[in-house]
DNA sequence: CTGTGCATGTAAATCGTTACATGATTGC
DNA sequence: GCAATCATGTAACGATTTACATGCACAG
């Protein structure tokens, strides 16, 4: 699933322009997808020419021209049809993790910062998402809320219980490079 | 983080090929980077070339020639640099997930099969991490199978209790376009 | 008077996958 | 006999980010 594709499902939910599909990314995906006005701008172009969106220019006085994205039904089908085809699995990209993985390499007191900072963010996030969570209108983007919620929380609770593992993994090495 | 750097990070393990560096990624990195040949070999090269890494040739009857990389003190400098450097926030790419976003599209029975599907995956993900976890031998691999795995429950308990937000939001629109 | 929001876009650079190309050995 | 493992690499293609380019309106 490309900019492409997530562009037309944004649609799906009504006309937008590209700076307000930059935002839907923003509201509605950010846990899992975030696109910039690098890729989503041409994507739109490409739609256009490929007859699954239409584009309609609104003038403004003082400010370029607002343009304004419709999905066609042809876009309808052919969104769905993608929708159908089986998903990809899913992928965690953590550069922290992976940093730790490589704490035989670092001093204990940095790992120790590390995990603080990893617990740090994630609790920022849960709190964000708990604020955002109640304003959400539709259902399944109350389900996506809950669902970063959930795993930051159990990730946070799985790092506090063991970080000492870590830790250990530091301590046992001498980094002489440090 | 790119190949480059983790090929430099897996080769403070010991010396290896490209071949099994391959192995690395999927042995102790797979939850959370995958890499192919046609990464890790160029990078190896721009590594030699850097002088972060140097390379010893074992020829082999009947086999290519070997490519035996070690990671030079230099390259041991330069990897705890980048470790260094601030992490990327962390990121999950769900195709799952993101198809579910647009459950108003889909009948009712499709997100069932579909979060059947997501579940079904994890529990997979769970029980082969679970076998793994205690064959590992150094302390942050065991870290971080656990950490796949208590992620993946709570991801499996949220999506259970609350997977009818989603389900109710394809029976509240008709997906004519089905 | 400064930063944020509105509004669009392009070009270069980055980074990576997939497919291709080759081929012996070993275990089932 | 067939699949998996060992072993290396290149080239084309794809997707996206980053930096650049422009500029007004409004709030604090």
């Amino acid at each position: 699933m490309d900019v492409k594709t997530i562009c037309l499902g944004i649609l799906t939910f009504g006309d937008a322009t590209g700076y307000e599909i930059k935002k839907a990314f923003q509201d509605r995906l950010s846990l899992l997808y975030e696109a910039s006005y690098g890729s989503i701008y041409p994507a739109l172009n490409k739609l256009t020419t490929e007859g699954l969106v239409s584009c309609r220019a609104e003038s403004q006085s003082k400010r370029p021209d607002k343009k304004i994205y419709s999905i066609t039904l042809e876009g309808q089908l052919a969104f769905i049809r993608q929708l159908k085809e089986s998903p990809a699995p899913d992928k965690l990209r953590s550069e922290a993790l992976t940093t730790l993985m490589f704490a035989h390499l670092l001093p204990a007191s940095y790992v120790a910062q590390l995990l603080d900072d990893v617990i740090g963010a994630n609790e920022k996030i849960i709190e964000t998402l708990s604020g955002e969570c109640e304003t959400k209108h539709s259902l399944s983007e109350k389900f996506l809320c809950g669902f970063g919620i959930a795993v930051k929380q159990a990730a946070n609770q799985y790092i506090s219980e063991n970080r000492h593992l870590l830790e250990a993994e530091s301590l046992l090495s001498d980094h002489a490079a440090e």
